[in-house]
DNA sequence: TTAGGCATCTAAACCGGTTTAGATACAAAT
DNA sequence: ATTTGTATCTAAACCGGTTTAGATGCCTAA
């Protein structure tokens, strides 16, 4: 009887609905699957999670449960497992902006890492708002995610819940950090620089709000004070965002910044740009004001983005392992999830030189 | 006495622990709060829902109930929640890669209307692969998403979730499409070459995987035909990803076909490519080779990403709206899974075409 | 005095799973 | 015949909310 019942219910599946608004095929829950097999709610439950309890039924009835799940496509439902088990697998990331290649190439990281364990992540940007850098992580959180993953985002005080901060802020030491040796990055650059012979050089100091800006900034004065370059201050452009139309900062930044260099009318041979994407858009109002690249202003970048290779000239940067941080972060974060560690890392990776074309020697 | 009972739980939480492995400050639930109150569950859910139940509560008592929320930072259980309304506001985005130009353009789009409306989503990248492309979307919904957009995504049947197709396959009409007009792409950047006098035209060829590659092939056809310029199968590259390393597909894809095409010594004077990142990589392998841009080989794009302004020459394009795509995807979305609509949306979008300088006059 | 009406609040079912602590039936051992 | 053991399977509590259908007490009108 109970299995008629059930079948003409599957069967309903099939047949063209005659109301109008039919909530389409009623899922199968495993109550129904129970009702349908004659068993109950439990044992359906040990069987299709594959948990030990299963082995104390008999095979036979193992057997009949698999075949009735997979004939009737049952379907757990994702919240009601997710209500006991208190997990999602399901983690939150915040970057600040999408389709910047540094926040690509960390994704493209997280999102191997993740998938490999059968994680999905959700992402959210924040545009640099800082009402949202505040609350999107409890927000994530409060959405389901197990953890977060911060993406080059500062964090002002500790989260109740797994987190990790890849690119950011190394303040709180009680969060995970994978980030980069900004300092040693800022060196390679400049002692490359410096051995093409280039004594004036201009640099774009990051964005106030970016929390790789001092440390790289530090490591520009560092090395300069030890290779006897002076720093011009004339020759020192702050990035702003807030003079920028808002949506993703790409090349336009650094075209307009450039173009402010110039303006300034003080003879420099090379930049050192905060990032690739501000060298290109520099590179480009370089060239718009009559410049040749790079026999006229040498440019260097950072990060090595996507694509870097294949500006022109091709860029000369300082990189970073992206999707390396991304994989790190990801594995870390998983870590603190289930194994709850509470010991703070904090990874600090080395950056690479990656010598292109947008480097020439200094004319003296 | 209840009330003592829930003011020393919520104490611990600032206690600092004895026990190891302490769980942290045990989560403040309905009941907590209801009996901390000497309230019901039922009359605490209604206020904190400001459900029309709410109104029938004494004013002193949703004053009381509101306060005590608050001070004991009572968060909802969010699967608890879903459970019942069936409803997440997640929406779940399959795209082929992430850091794709393309797809970050969408991608902002389709933020920005979700987050609008309260919604989040979350991102799979699908890389292409049939299994994936197949499996994610249900698992997606399984994974709690309300519905699906898929970006530029083939799609084999019909979804039994509500799913928009954004730039993709058009030949489900049971999802919504919201696709660009490629034929008339096709057709702008051909009529533009020709005005410059451009007849032996060489042409990337989309991948067979992509949804977009037949119809704007046809609108090549059609245009070609119409203007009377014949298409030369010599000067027909084929992408294809299968002879690329695995990974995000970038310029890279360009380059190499850029010197496939070199490499049959067919004289040409202009290329236009499937899409802006194989357009950038074809430039870069055309001046490795010791071609002058524009003036010996003319290069149109299509997309105009966000930095096609910036390529050097910087690129001529047909350009997608893609984050209007992506808000219109998104729109689309969530229309279906509030209303259920069951109409069909097609939308179709006119390109438009971006003339910078990486066209010149064909030299005769 | 008593029924009706209103304001206020609650009991309990429900969503769809997981899990603990038995229940039941039958065979072997005493 | 009764106990013990074992192999199968289940009842019911639970996760943390939402929601329906009353319960309760008090005031007013007949």
């Amino acid at each position: 009887m109970l299995c008629c019942v059930a079948m003409s219910r599957v069967a309903s599946k099939t047949s063209k609905g005659k109301k109008k608004a039919e909530a389409g095929p009623k899922q199968v829950s495993l109550r129904t699957l129970a009702e349908h097999l004659g068993l109950s709610r439990a044992s359906v439950s040990f069987v299709l999670n594959d948990s030990p309890m299963a082995q104390t039924l008999s095979a036979a009835t193992r057997q009949r449960i698999l075949k009735a799940a997979e004939e009737l496509n049952y379907r757990p439902n994702y919240f009601a497992r997710c209500l006991n088990k208190k997990r999602s697998y399901l983690v939150g990331v915040l970057v600040p902006e999408l389709g910047e290649g540094y926040v690509a190439g960390i994704l493209a990281g997280i999102e191997r890492e993740l998938l490999q364990d059968k994680y999905v992540y959700f992402v959210s940007s924040h545009q640099w708002v800082p009402k949202l850098i505040e609350e999107t992580p409890r927000l994530l959180v409060e959405r389901g995610a197990d953890g977060v993953i911060l993406v080059n985002t500062p964090l002002s005080h500790a989260m109740p819940f797994p987190t990790v901060n890849v690119g950011g802020h190394k303040k709180l030491t009680s969060v995970a950090n994978i980030h980069l040796d900004n300092r040693a990055g800022a060196a390679l650059a400049l002692e490359h620089l410096a051995q093409q012979g280039h004594r004036r050089i201009a640099f774009f100091r990051g964005h106030a709000e970016s929390a790789d800006t001092e440390d790289r900034w530090a490591g520009i004065c560092e090395t300069a004070a030890r290779l006897r370059i002076s720093i011009d201050p004339e020759l020192v452009v702050q990035l702003d965002k807030s003079l920028m139309p808002p949506g993703p900062s790409g090349p336009e930044e650094g075209y307009l910044f450039g173009q402010k260099l110039l303006a300034r009318r003080k003879k420099f041979s090379a930049l050192f740009a905060f990032n690739d994407m501000s060298a290109i858009g520099a590179m480009s109002a370089f060239r718009d004001a009559g410049f040749r690249l790079p026999e006229d202003i040498s440019v260097v970048g950072f990060d090595d983005v996507h694509g870097a290779a294949f500006a022109y000239p091709p860029l000369t940067t300082v990189r970073q392992p992206l999707e390396e941080m991304g994989e790190l972060a990801a594995q870390t974060l998983l870590h603190r999830i289930e194994k709850g560690a509470r010991r703070a890392d904090q990874i600090l990776l080395k950056p690479k030189l990656v010598v292109r074309k947008s480097v020439a020697l200094a004319e003296n």
